[in-house]
DNA sequence: TCCATACTTCGACGATAACCGAAGCATACA
DNA sequence: TGTATGCTTCGGTTATCGTCGAAGTATGGA
């Protein structure tokens, strides 16, 4: 019960430069293989082997072997909650940023968060979600509304799909540049899917950073009433 | 904006056995003085002194000196939030646990986390301000109501004092044994204290288990309308 | 003033772990 | 079957860091 011990172990795993690198990569959301990992984190392949090897033994990374290739992913969505709330709480306790560049300003308005939106963006999307009465508050669970079913049918969601997924459905994720929170579980990242599917969005090749087209934009915010 | 790097600096801060056990003592909430701290991580005052300092400069922990004496306490809510989020994951990582000693299940009923009421207990009481409409969900703040204002003055909380603390009146903290929130911030430790001086409950010195007697169980539960 | 206590600094030792070169295994494709 | 590609294992080097003994500083009390 002494979790202590525990906590040491997956303060390791998160305590290596290489090694925190290739998680916050992976909050892309995509999976990636070995050397894909090795070359985004400067190390070479076999650096690589050991690290990976590591960080899914500790539970913080899923395997999928395909061929010669091995993909790895974020085990869980805990895992990605976790990664965001570590950086919410570095981001402050380093002395703050005044700076924010372009490419810090994209990333606070829109950006994935694992595999679902986030970022200013993301707030709007979960709030309008409230407002319009499509989730709901149930003690510190978030639900979806008879309303809100109705809705997501319409907008093309499988709801049933989403429902036999092992991972719960609605999941309310802090976000870390606007310490509120936004809509993660499974159905936001099938709402994020859509999105990209709708092309309202483009994801950034390198970065976590979402582009909203002009016609995206415009349409997100009539559909949900912004 | 990348947070790499700083995750990986407090990942390294609590990747090491005996800082991981100092904080998991700091979750008792009491603050402590760097030989208790030593006594308790089993180390030595050098390298007790090595430790603390790294984790107050990684803004981990709050320091106050005392004449000569040094009284060290997590530096936030958000570092235990930190800290009960780690061992949620680390408990579901593990081979689960079947056997649930006499100690385990006391802590599964209630504990201090931090300096609020967690666990079983913890839980009943943020569902029963819920249902009796003292607290409210406002998107994804938790705020007191009217109603709920009114009753912890009744009950001898000053709300006034409350509001002038830095850290925010209610917040909630996921709960690591139940995965459902409990209540946190300056109000849920006020509550605590609370039930201290009113003697429904008392601290167990060496763990973090919360003892209700039979008279303090009985009040909480007619008081919460349990 | 003197001593006890609490904490810190310094230096040295030892363990751990990240890293890569070299070689090895496994899969895919021609 | 041969060859390219992706990943792994092994061995050795290097750097970092936790640890404590010894000595030093600061505070409180007699």
């Amino acid at each position: 019960m002494d979790g202590t011990p525990n906590i040491a172990k997956i303060g390791a795993l998160l305590g290596d430069n290489t090694r925190a690198r290739m998680l916050s990569t992976l909050m892309h959301g995509k999976a990636l293989t070995a050397s894909e990992l090795a070359r985004e984190a400067g190390v070479t392949a076999q650096t690589a082997t050991s690290h990976l090897a590591k960080m899914e033994a500790g539970g913080l990374l899923a395997l999928r072997k395909q061929g010669r290739h091995k993909y790895f992913a974020l085990a869980n969505d805990d895992v990605a909650a976790l990664l965001e709330t570590l950086m919410g709480l570095s981001a402050g306790v380093e002395p703050i940023r005044i700076t924010t560049g372009p490419r810090d300003s994209a990333m606070r308005n829109a950006r994935v968060c694992y595999n679902h939106l986030a970022g200013n963006k993301g707030i709007q999307l979960h709030d309008a979600l409230i407002t319009k009465r499509y989730l709901k508050h149930n003690d510190a669970e978030l639900v979806l509304t008879r309303k809100g079913s109705h809705f997501m049918q319409e907008f093309g969601i499988d709801l049933d799909s989403l429902q036999a997924s092992r991972t719960p459905m609605c999941r309310s994720c802090l976000d870390w540049s606007e310490r509120r929170s936004h809509l993660a579980g499974s159905l936001g990242r099938a709402l994020m899917a859509k999105f990209e599917q709708l092309r309202w969005v483009k994801r950034d090749g390198n970065s976590r950073v979402i582009k909203f087209s002009a016609k995206g934009e415009r349409e997100f915010n009539s559909t949900f009433g912004l």
